[in-house]
DNA sequence: CTATTCACG
DNA sequence: ACGTACGTGAATAGT
């Protein structure tokens, strides 16, 4: 094998390592990212056995990328002083531990990063990158491999030829092509507009470069053509400014390179107080982990804390039986896995269904067969092996879906699952769509093989991180319950929706003639905010706030603006979008999804947030309308089955109660065991008057600030919400902390816990990773530390109802009711239920949700029957 | 497919 | 100095 040579883009790791870890000084001299930088260095080094070691800077000053791009990282923020101070230090360190370094007046790391690692290939060893930016993406090729940082620094994902073509779909000599074209918006590069991610990648597969889908932009026919024509040149600017250029003049040599003994840093290591960096360097030197190193041109081997994806390590399996028969089915069943635990992974696909054990065994039950390669019908497979099967416990991608397909069919449903990879992979990383996707669905001919496997992997990462009891005794039992939520579906009353929508489409159509009426008479489509943003502020001349990509906003926010200057126009198009919004989507959108039993049946997704929420589609039942008249109507149409009631309840305030548990403030814990309004006495206590003299104005201010604390305050968004100036916002933040210390204590150990972890965590340890609090940008770190402040309140929130709902309707079953959970809606479950039985399920519902946890604070669920969804709230 | 707008918690 | 409230899904237009 090749010696490795490992290059690192010190400023990419040392930005990181700076984010990742809480500051830490020794005398003044802050030390947390050189800390974490050599961590980071001595772990890869020893891990890789790389003989060959080179770390490069950026160089003070302008690179050719600022002569051609006056603004380029002009967006970036300054690196913070605390930071600045390291970099110094570094270098210094770095130089007496006789480490090389490379930097160079007018390029970037990244481009000595090109440079080193094609001298490297040249002179026969294996370049290793070490980095955490995308960009260097490019340089992987056969002889050179790149480690990628993420989640801060804690986790390492390794990219070859093919694992960057597995990521993301294009080459590494296709990454500036495809910056080209889709751009970066995190990193002021424009791209085509237009022109995304998804489409980018579409074109290089059909094109191959960027100048091939620029030569043949006349052959694409419509808008894509022509954006590709006007803005070819943006496009191969772009690419240039991506371009990293692997001809820097340095003076390499790699004799001088080579990985010196560690302990020659000891001193220094001594004057920063890195007392634990020099124990490693003492006290594990031969101790190393060797692993082997991925062929070029092979998937690469999951790091240690990444997903394993397509590479999961396989279990060792028999060669798979061929099952053609029911009887043969009902034999292999009937002898086991031959651990006497009847467990197995069960995977479907078109051309098979098939079973893993974890001894070894497995068998594939080949479908639709014909003469001459027979296979059995998929009904009669699956009814062979689940009519066969008491007792026994699968391992399944989305049980949800099973229990469907399932019932479906008429075929018992199993007691529970052993285990469901999908649940396990959205807590693994909530945020990582592919989850839920085909990544870690089993297309292939072994799919129960690999499910096994990858089972196997999370069970033990899953309770590494703590979060078993929230899989086991919550995710899983809930999916069942959603299941029957899904399977039972809400009626809907069609004649109540048609009646509305007739009446809406009666006015809606008044209200266009009005507007196009005070627009001049000229017809245009009002739905179109291109051609109504050219009406309004061309044609009219109204003063306009230029906003999104393509022209004017035409925003509710924006209209409202406009109101006093041309009411005639504002008053009704205001008006139409509210009723084509309702009619549309509500109406319309709502009649073609019943039942012939008049129910619609939504799909709640329990892998689709990142907070821990669920998601409802098709319809989204989570979004119905409620907060005006008009849209109470539509709740109206929201009946139980006939004869029954509907019981509704949702948490009071729960949010806030959370924060008042998490925070563990005195005042706010106080206003919630006495049952007071939380508004109200956050009125008395910021505005700093009387209780009986908070006024519905005072009361709506704070309760705007209530909430701009769950969502992680800024005084910007504040004022942005309640149209009080930006100063007096940040006054009334800056007073709500000092009347609720504990609130702030809480704000500011979130965002240090995100930073330190590199994750926010809820009560139940579900977690959600911050890659934000890494970035470059400013905008993003501050978008991030909202998020580690808002995740572990709504996280917990939905962890609570999810809880809930488990208990309820294992409440309602054990006593023997026919009442059953129709809806959730975050805060708020809806059931149906026999008259008679109304009263013992709204308590069982009430109980259940209250009794869920028991906190700093009590928790309350306001309870509400009725024969329709309105009247029930 | 991408962007805009708007419904909900 | 900078650009912000947190989390979703659906309809529509214009590609």
């Amino acid at each position: 094998m090749k010696d490795a040579f490992l290059i690192v883009d010190g400023n990419s790791l040392m930005h990181r390592a700076f984010h990742a870890l809480p500051l830490m000084d020794a005398d003044g001299i802050y030390t947390n990212a050189i800390y974490g930088f050599l961590n980071m260095l001595i772990k890869i080094v020893r891990e890789e056995q790389a003989q060959y070691l080179a770390i490069c800077f950026d160089e003070h000053g302008p690179t050719f990328r600022h002569e051609i791009y006056a603004e380029y990282k002009a967006g970036r923020s300054e690196t913070p002083p605390e930071l600045r101070q390291q970099f110094e230090t570094i270098r210094t360190l770095l130089d007496e531990m006789g480490i090389r370094r490379y930097s160079l007046q007018g390029w970037e790391a990244d481009d000595l990063l090109g440079t080193l690692s094609l001298e490297g290939e040249r002179q026969g060893v294996l370049p290793l990158l070490l980095t955490g930016d995308r960009d260097a993406l490019q340089l992987v090729s056969e002889g050179t491999q790149l480690i990628f940082t993420r989640k801060g620094i804690s986790e390492t994902i390794r990219f070859t030829e093919a694992k960057v073509m597995e990521e993301y779909g294009f080459t590494p000599g296709q990454v500036t092509d495809w910056k080209g074209l889709a751009g970066d918006a995190s990193d002021h590069i424009p791209g085509v507009p237009g022109i995304g991610d998804k489409t980018a990648v579409k074109l290089l597969q059909q094109y191959g470069t960027l100048e091939r889908v620029l030569e043949n932009a006349g052959e694409i026919r419509g808008k894509m053509g022509e954006k590709l024509a006007a803005f070819a040149d943006q496009a191969r600017f772009c690419k240039e400014l991506a371009t990293i250029h692997r001809d820097a003049p340095v003076s390499f040599a790699l004799e001088d390179c080579r990985v010196p003994d560690w302990k020659a840093g000891i001193p220094a290591l001594r004057r920063l107080r890195l007392n634990s960096l020099i124990r490693r360097i003492d006290g594990e030197a031969q101790t190393a982990p060797v692993r082997e190193r991925p062929e070029a041109g092979k998937a690469a081997e999951p790091a240690a804390e990444s997903a394993p994806a397509a590479g999961a390590a396989m279990l060792p399996f028999d060669a798979p039986e061929t099952l053609l028969s029911a009887d043969a089915i009902s034999a292999w069943l009937a002898a086991g896995p031959g651990d006497g635990e009847r467990e197995a992974a069960l995977a479907l696909t078109e051309q098979a269904v098939s079973l893993a054990c974890r001894t070894g065994r497995q068998a594939i039950i080949p479908l639709g067969g014909d003469l001459l390669t027979p296979g059995m019908e998929r009904e009669e497979a699956l009814r062979a092996v689940f009519e066969g099967a008491e007792g026994w416990r699968w391992t399944v991608h989305d049980s949800k879906r099973w229990l469907h397909l399932l019932s479906g069919l008429g075929l018992p449903a199993p007691e529970g699952f052993a285990w469901d990879t999908r649940l396990a992979a959205y807590l693994l990383n909530p945020q990582e769509k592919s989850a839920a996707l085909s990544l870690l669905t089993p297309d292939g001919g072994e799919g129960a093989a690999s499910l096994c496997s990858l089972a196997a992997w999370q069970r033990e990462q899953v309770r590494k991180e703590g979060m078993l009891p929230l899989l086991t005794d919550t995710e899983m039992p809930l999916s069942r319950v959603l299941f029957e939520m899904e399977r039972t579906g809400c009626r809907v009353d069609p004649e109540s929706l048609e009646r509305l929508g007739e009446k809406y489409r009666a006015e809606i159509e008044t209200r266009r003639r009005e507007v196009i009426e005070a627009t001049g008479g000229r017809p245009f489509n009002l739905n179109s905010t291109q051609q109504l943003g050219e009406v309004l502020f061309e044609q009219l001349k109204l003063p306009h706030g230029k906003k999104t990509s393509k022209g004017y906003s035409t925003s509710a926010e924006v209209l409202e603006s406009l109101r006093w200057d041309a009411p005639a126009v504002i008053e009704p198009l205001l008006r139409y979008r509210t009723l084509t919004k309702l009619n549309g989507t509500y109406i319309e959108g709502l009649l073609p999804l019943m039942d012939a039993e008049n129910r619609i049946h939504s799909t709640f997704d329990q892998t689709a947030t990142a907070t821990g929420r669920l998601s409802s589609s098709e319809p989204n039942l989570q979004n119905i309308p409620v907060r005006t008249e008009e849209g109470r109507e539509i709740r109206q149409a929201f009946l139980p089955r006939e004869g029954w009631v509907l019981v509704d309840a949702d948490y009071s305030q729960i949010e806030l109660r959370l924060m008042a548990h998490f925070s563990g403030d005195p005042g706010l814990i106080e206003a919630f065991r006495k049952g007071e309004d939380i508004h109200a006495r956050t009125a008395s206590e910021i505005f700093d008057v009387p209780p009986e003299w908070v006024t519905p104005e005072l009361r709506s201010r704070a309760k705007a600030v209530n909430f701009g604390l769950i969502y992680g305050i800024s005084g910007f968004g504040l004022s942005r919400n309640t149209g009080v100036s930006r100063k007096e916002a940040s006054e009334f933040i800056a007073r709500y902390f000092e009347k609720y210390p504990g609130v702030k204590r809480f704000m500011d150990e979130a965002v240090q816990e995100g930073m330190d972890r590199g994750y926010a965590v809820t009560l139940l340890g579900r977690r959600r990773y911050l890659p934000e609090l890494q970035s470059t940008r400013a905008a993003i770190r501050e978008f991030g530390k909202r998020v580690a402040m808002n995740t572990p309140i709504q996280g917990t929130a939905a962890d609570l109802m999810k809880m809930a709902m488990v208990r309820v309707a294992e409440g309602l079953r054990r006593a023997g009711l026919r009442s059953r959970i129709i809806l959730q809606v975050h805060d708020e479950l809806l059931l149906e239920c026999p008259p008679e039985e109304a009263e013992e399920a709204a308590r069982i519902l009430k109980e259940g949700m209250e009794q869920v946890a028991s906190l700093q604070v009590p928790l309350v669920a306001e309870v509400h029957r009725g024969g329709t969804w309105a009247e029930a709230k």
